[in-house]
DNA sequence: CGCTATCATCGGCTCATGACGATGAATAGT
DNA sequence: ACTATTCATCGTCATGAGCCGATGATAGCG
């Protein structure tokens, strides 16, 4: 016992893991944008580029997590690569968690500690 | 158009801000752990610690994410809080999850830019 | 045959996030 | 009243993770 006191752990909690994967790939605004995106067709990186605002390589970053977790997946036609949903059942995922989110109302949103709290300057850009 | 160009946008989606926080919420293994130990049944804060050997601070402080998540709730009863599950349509979200794990097989684990890479062991241990 | 467009990868930067220990408040039991 | 137990919160530390620009490879086009 006692084995684990010293900073941080490296090794949370592997048994976990597959399950916290799918999540934490979910987890990211971006990810989770790109995958709703590709829910409603696929896309090619430019496509998601200009519509995300994000730069080419954050985008082919995680487009390249999304596919490793198998969730989405790619084809390349000529010099483009289309990118698709690898999983209908990501669907029903993403139905139930809007439900929750239903069911909540927007109460799921920022935790005092962990989340995205505390931020320092939370400047609304558009705002 | 370049008005995000500049390091941190600090202002990733805010509008699927709700979404991501709720993935995010269950993206933490050691928060994913105690999610499905609350689905088996209430729990103290003592016996999440005892059961998933972390720190008493690490487990309040997740504990207070996810009720602040609308997740979870406490109920205080002596000098103990049992905590439990506020949302039965988590349990939904969470068979979906695993309905999809299933599906992927266990390919979604581990990214080798985003998630989690250089973990190692992949050891599944109990359902 | 050179040019452009599209994508993947590398390296670096910065901040958020999870972990821990220590401290303080509340409660129950002796 | 004192003490023991349980929990919440604070401060700190280290790493993960997302973002960007730049570079290199590949494939179509003029």
């Amino acid at each position: 016992m006692t084995m684990n006191s010293g900073g941080a752990t490296t090794e949370p909690r592997t048994e976990l893991g597959a399950a916290a994967a799918l999540f934490r790939g979910l987890a990211d605004p971006t990810r989770l944008a790109i995958t709703r995106r590709l829910a409603a067709g696929r896309a090619r990186v430019v496509d998601l580029c200009n519509e995300l605002g994000l730069a080419q390589s954050t985008v082919s970053s995680h487009l390249a997590c999304l596919r490793e977790c198998g969730l989405i997946d790619s084809r390349p036609e000529g010099r483009a690569s289309w990118y698709f949903l690898a999983r209908p059942e990501l669907l029903d995922l993403l139905a139930a968690a809007e439900g929750l989110l239903a069911a909540t109302g927007d109460a799921v949103a920022l935790c005092p500690n962990y989340g995205t709290a505390a931020a320092g300057d939370m400047n609304e850009g558009d705002a």
